[in-house]
DNA sequence: CTCCTGCGTTCCGGCGTCCGGAACGCTGCC
DNA sequence: GGCAGCGTTCCGGACGCCGGAACGCAGGAG
């Protein structure tokens, strides 16, 4: 069991000029249920322009294969067998392994929503989320995937990672809400706070209302350490960064601390 | 949004007389990585019996697509894009949308871990988990998934749906510690048991030790009421299925029996 | 009721791509 | 240093896939 995989390349589109032609468009297929629940082999053959013959059979040998599943009108939605394969490969990360417990607990003592993310491209990707029970409104639990930018763990992942600067700003800091950061100066000025305090916040960026703070858990040698991924706390701007951040910034920076031992114990 | 889908044929072996052979093979190479965490090209291509050279291919595709990582020695695991697909698939769930909250305030109840299960095949596949933070030890976190016949959730299930008893019994009562239920006869005679008294038990016969009870969640006319999915409490044995036992069984049913009615008024 | 439009699916022939065996670098181990 | 095992690459020949057209079926409109 490793520590991380490499960030996958997200080889956005693996159509075209690959090897087993057939296999990367069936990749593709899949990767048309990422922005929709259901499709048909018309909608999908017209997104990626093929044949709708082919792309009936791709939705067909992809059922078969149960990483689709058929719906009523001859409709295709994402199949559980995904779900299943899924848990298995977070569940194969040491990474995840050891932070749990961690996370658990820091959950226990913030009494806040807690996540575990790590990059993939210029996206966040939560590994986990652990709600707290009766805090308040409930967080948007509907995703699993942010713009980096808009992002504390982004921050703090970009704040370690010069090519994932590079990469996030090539892509273009997107508005969400009046109070993101989408000039490249400002943003790359909260990369300097966040490697001079240790921790980033984000505050009303992504959702109004909502903010976090985020820690690094780092890997490497005394010299050359980096971060792999990033443990945060989120709730309602107010319970967040009111009189509790100093509170919530400890414990955050304990449990990244925290894991980033244990990580650095069990790999080796 | 859907229900549940119908559940998946579980086409076994995808290989084999299907169209598309190159997209069969590799699906059928990515179900090589549910039983072991990391593969290189020799040993998949042994286990399906293709040449080596397919299997490197196929397993470069599937790199290319992300549905695979590259290892540092040249092996290949499950890839966090399937992560992300797999919590899409089960995001789009209506059953999972409406479940969520109730089974929350089911563990905040009984103060242990809940889960909810659907059938995929002759397994139990379990959508989600809560774990109650200080209930003692902590229940094994790194299965998703049950042979049916010795989960109280299976039974629960395979108590309402004849196709899937049959399929049970002919798959084999697997035994797994020395109080499974494997005689056919007396398996049945729990079906008989939970059909009567509207609830299922399981003691100690998956983990020796743990136990527990599972509530149908039920859908269709007054008439033709199927369970499409469960929800169970377990815990250790002496918790679950001791003094508490009369009010566990309580809670299960009640949420389940909420379940029920909120899926039946969302999906109208 | 019937036409019509849209869908998912099936059929078929020709072309193109995938398969398997053998050869190549490489690493780690006797 | 040899050897054995691995992942990867190369190549020719066969075969399975691609795309267009036709089919069956649903739903809506007239």
């Amino acid at each position: 069991m490793t520590v991380l995989p490499f960030s996958p390349p997200v080889s956005d589109d693996a159509l075209e000029d690959a090897p087993l032609r057939s296999v990367s468009t069936a990749v593709a297929v899949l990767d048309c249920f990422a922005s929709e629940a259901e499709l048909g082999a018309t909608r999908v053959a017209a997104r990626l322009g093929i044949a709708k013959s082919t792309a009936c059979r791709m939705l067909a040998a992809l059922a078969a294969g149960g990483l689709l599943e058929k719906a009523g009108s001859g409709r295709y939605r994402l199949g559980l067998r995904l779900f299943e394969y899924g848990q298995l490969a977070v569940d194969r990360l040491l990474l995840r392994e050891v932070a749990m417990p961690i996370l658990g607990e820091l959950r226990e003592t913030v009494r806040e929503t807690v996540q575990l993310g790590v990059a993939v491209g210029t996206d966040v990707l939560y590994l986990e989320r652990l709600e707290t029970a009766g805090a308040g409104l409930r967080f948007r639990t509907d995703y699993h995937r942010n713009p980096a930018h808009s992002s504390s763990i982004g921050r703090v992942l970009a704040a370690s990672d010069p090519s994932l600067t590079m990469a996030i700003l090539e892509r273009g800091l997107e508005r969400r809400t009046p109070f993101t950061v989408v000039d490249p100066r400002r943003w790359r000025q909260t990369l300097v706070q966040t490697r001079e305090q240790g921790y980033a916040t984000c505050r009303d960026e992504y959702d109004q209302g909502w903010s976090s703070i985020a820690a690094p858990i780092l890997t490497g040698a005394a010299g050359r350490r980096r971060a792999v991924a990033a443990v945060s706390v989120v709730g309602s701007t107010s319970r967040v960064l009111g009189p509790r951040k100093p509170a919530l910034v400890q414990g955050v920076r304990r449990a990244a601390e925290r894991i980033s031992v244990a990580l650095e114990r069990a790999s080796s």
